[in-house]
Order: C-alpha cells, then sequence, then structure tokens
RNA sequence: GGAGAGAUGGCCGAGUGGCUUAAGGCGCACGCUUGGAAAGCGUGUGUACGUUAACCGCGUACCGUGGGUUCGAAUCCCACUCUCUCCGCCA
C-alpha cells in the first residue's frame, strides 16, 4: 500500500511507474473517491460535535430538572443525518482501500525498465561451470535411477508436482536446512519456527490478498490458509506493532513448507522437482528504518549466496526489470545457480526491499527515542529453497557412474 | 468438544447510561530542589483521520473485533475472536 499523499501528490510519477511495470487497473477513480471522502469527513465530523455539545447541555437540563425535550428532537434529526453520512463514509472507505490494495509498489529508480526478464540486469557471476567427461543429466534421471526421487509413488499418494524423497535425498535435504540455519544464525539472524497455517489478514498484510487468492490453498470451514513462504507469518510477527528504533534492523531466519496452488501456472516446468506445490525453504526477513533498507537489501543478498559458496555451487545475481518484478516489490535481486542437467541458470533466491508497502497494509511501525513515528521497511529473501538447492548439488555433483 | 471467568493507555488498575476531554498508581520525559544523586514537588506523556504551511492549535474516532439500542455507550443488547480455569479428547 502506498501513502495517500503520494498518490495524491504525484500522481503522474506514479502513472509513469505503473507502465513500466505493465499494469493495468484503474487510478483516476482514486482523487475523485480520496476528495468525496474528506468532503464527507468535514461534514459529518462537525455535525458529530454539534450533537456532543447538546448531549452535555441535555445533561444539565435533566440534572436541574429542566425539559429537554426540544433539544432531543432536534439532536433525532441530527442523528439522522449522522447516520446517514457514516454508512457513505464506510462505502467510500472500502472502495478505496480496495482499490489502494490493488495498486502496486514504486520501483527504484536504479531498477532497470523493461517489460518482462529479458530486461533483467546482470550484476555478477560466483564461481564457473563445472566441466565432465560425459553428458550431464537432468536430476529426475538421477534421482529416480538412485531410487532417491519418487514422482510416481507421489502422484498416486497426492497429485501431480509432488514428490518424494527417500534414504540419501531426504537426509541431503534435511543436512541442508541445517546447514542454512546455522549459517544465517552467524550472520545475526534470529531462528524462528513459525505456524504454517496463517489468516487472511496476515496475508493480506504482505500483499498476497486481495489479489492473489488463487495462488494459495485455503483450508475449508475457516478462513485460514497453507503458508506459501515464511515471509507472511515472519512479517506479521510484527503486525499492529510499534518497534523501537533504535533496536532496528531486525533480522530472522526461518525454516517452513510452502504450499503454492499456482493457478495460473499448469504446463510450465513440469518435470523434476523445480516447480512443486509442496516445497521447504529456509527464508531470510528483515524489519529496517527507511535509511538502511537499501544497504540492508546488499547484505541480504550475499547473506543468501553465502550458501552458494559453501556449497561451491556457480551462480550469477541478476537485478529484475519493472515488468518482472512482484507485486509488493521496489527492487528484486534474483540469485540464479547452474543447473548443468538442464544447462541454465535457474532462479533459487528473490531478494527484494518492499520498502513501506508492507508495513502500511500490516501496520508495521518504529517509534523513536523523541517519539517520532513511521513505517519501517521490510525485506525478505530466500535462504534458500531446500529443493531447488538439493537440485543443484545432485546435478552439479553428479558423477559418471550415475552416483 | 463441554462448562465457567475475563479482555480498559507502555504496565498495573478503577469505572453498570450524561459530573470520563478514562480516576489512581507505576514507568518514562522535562523542570524545580541538590555540591552531586536519591527522595520530594511541579508539568507533560497514545494512535488514526480531518483541518492546517505546521505531529502549534482545534475537531472526530478509538476501552478485544464487528453490528445494534439511545438525544447520548467503556458502561445496555447480539455475534465473533482471543486469553485463563476446570472437564473431555489427543501426539
Amino acid at each position: 500500500m502506498l501513502a495517500r499523499e503520494y498518490l495524491r501528490e504525484h500522481a503522474d510519477e506514479y502513472r509513469t511507474a505503473l507502465k513500466n511495470r505493465g499494469w493495468s487497473g484503474d487510478l483516476d477513480r482514486f482523487p475523485d473517491l480520496d476528495a468525496e471522502r474528506r468532503r464527507v469527513i468535514v461534514e459529518v465530523e462537525s455535525l458529530k460535535n454539534r450533537r456532543n455539545a447538546a448531549s452535555q447541555e441535555i445533561a444539565t437540563l435533566k440534572k436541574n430538572k429542566q425539559d429537554a425535550g426540544a433539544q432531543v428532537e432536534a439532536m433525532k434529526r441530527v442523528g439522522e443525518k449522522i447516520k446517514v453520512l457514516d454508512a457513505r463514509l464506510a462505502e467510500i472507505e472500502d472502495e478505496l482501500q480496495g482499490l489502494e490494495l490493488s495498486f502496486p509498489n514504486v520501483p527504484h529508480p536504479s531498477v532497470p525498465v523493461g517489460p518482462d526478464e529479458s530486461a533483467n540486469r546482470l550484476e555478477r557471476t560466483w564461481g564457473e561451470k563445472p566441466r565432465f567427461q560425459f553428458t550431464p543429466r537432468p536430476h529426475w534421471e538421477i534421482g529416480e535411477s538412485l531410487g532417491i526421487l519418487d514422482f510416481d509413488r507421489a502422484a498416486k499418494i497426492t497429485g501431480a508436482r509432488f514428490t518424494v524423497l527417500f534414504g540419501a535425498a531426504a537426509k541431503l535435504s534435511r543436512a541442508l536446512m541445517a546447514l542454512m540455519l546455522d549459517l544465517h544464525e552467524d550472520q545475526g539472524y534470529r531462528e524462528v519456527l513459525p505456524p504454517f497455517i496463517v489468516n487472511a489478514e496476515s496475508l493480506r498484510g504482505t500483499g498476497q490478498l486481495p489479489k492473489f487468492g488463487d495462488d494459495l490453498f485455503k483450508l475449508e470451514g475457516k478462513e485460514y490458509y497453507l503458508v506459501p513462504t515464511a515471509e507472511v507469518p515472519v512479517t506479521n510477527l510484527h503486525r499492529h506493532e510499534f518497534l523501537e528504533a533504535e533496536r532496528l534492523p531486525l533480522r530472522y531466519t526461518a525454516y517452513t513448507p510452502c504450499f503454492r496452488a499456482e493457478a495460473g501456472a499448469a504446463g510450465k516446468d513440469t518435470r523434476g522437482l523445480i516447480r512443486q506445490h509442496q516445497f521447504e525453504k529456509v527464508e531470510l526477513v528483515k524489519f529496517t528504518m527507511p535509511e538502511q533498507s537499501w544497504d540492508e537489501l546488499e547484505t541480504l543478498t550475499t547473506d543468501a549466496e553465502a550458501v552458494l559458496q559453501a556449497l561451491g555451487l556457480h551462480y550469477r545475481v541478476v537485478t529484475l526489470s519493472t515488468g518482472d518484478m512482484s507485486f509488493a516489490s521496489a527492487k528484486t535481486y534474483d540469485i540464479e545457480v547452474w543447473l548443468p542437467g538442464q544447462e541454465t541458470f535457474r532462479e533459487i533466491s528473490s531478494c527484494s526491499n518492499f520498502t513501506d508497502f508492507q508495513a502500511r497494509r500490516a501496520a508495521i511501525r518504529y517509534r523513536t527515542a523523541d517519539s517520532r513515528t513511521g513505517f519501517v521497511h521490510t525485506l525478505n529473501g530466500s535462504g534458500l529453497p531446500l529443493g531447488r538447492t538439493l537440485v543443484a548439488v545432485l546435478e552439479n555433483y553428479q558423477q559418471a557412474d550415475g552416483s
């Protein structure tokens, strides 16, 4: 969510930002609605002011055993008016809020402008492509021939896009989780194990709702959802809270399974465990003062990279273009790991600065020692997904004999 | 799942329709006092929105959340959420 003052005073600038993002929506309704809202507020609040004064009068008259009938009658009419205006105001607020929740964040000036991933900017690469004396195989072949990845049985138990890990794969996954959490703890992150089920309010705070509900698994009976990423429960740890400015930034790392319905993604990357309905991930989340967040984005990214370096995996870092960024992000670095079995760089981490976009939705504020308040900046990045890291290890360290 | 009790400011806690612009205390900030401190005394102490050049002032709202009754609601009514106690069930 963006500041109303920003939408009022920098409408042209925001229009350009939306165009760069390839966003198609209605910005024209905002100024009308905003102006009407303020008109109604001025009117209804002056009526309430009159009512408050009158009720004091009535109380005094009654105490002195005097007749207050005329005042009561007059206030009945004022009360009716207030009721009507309050109802109108609620309508306006609803529509205005719905509108504001649909507006994406403003890209940072350093973000390359472009329609899609073709405009992404390469920042750096680390390591080198491993050389093989044989043709490297994709992970699904390695995993199936070793009997440690089983897609067919997962399809029987559940359905498409689920996987069973056996033996060494399961054990490696568990080891990777411990490696990542320990590494991030050394980097200054506090480990947290949150609920894997969240309510709708939490998803609104981080921006998955109301727009991207189709990508979520919703539980029946209650307004509960399976977490699509640890970003949701961890960012919402501090929803509706004031954080002491001198204690910022707060840094958290969390392991959770992630559940994604991916309603619109059928047919893409269907082989192997690159795109699954369930995967596991270690996540990094930060809450910072506004002036710290851009530096913290850089260290967040290098903190995630450190996992790949520890594993000796070749990767590159790219800045996503305006057209490739997610809804809530102001700037995103993608880390892409080299997969020799598929001869491609594949996204393994997304590190984003959401500026105050999520903090406004979730009301996460700071308070300084001299009592100034404001919205914090939130950031997060994968550090890293277990499944894709397992894929990278399998493909990069495979041997000629299939082991 | 059943029964009962509860939710008030940073914290404790009073408050069963108007005298509450939420008592009192603690904490915190500033000042007085002091050689310095403690104690004591005094002043102040939330959030959002609106108005405004202005977080100067003024106004409106907020006592778990959402509705309702009333001229007027922290207070009465309804629904929901959460917490605690006991019972049941369960890893």
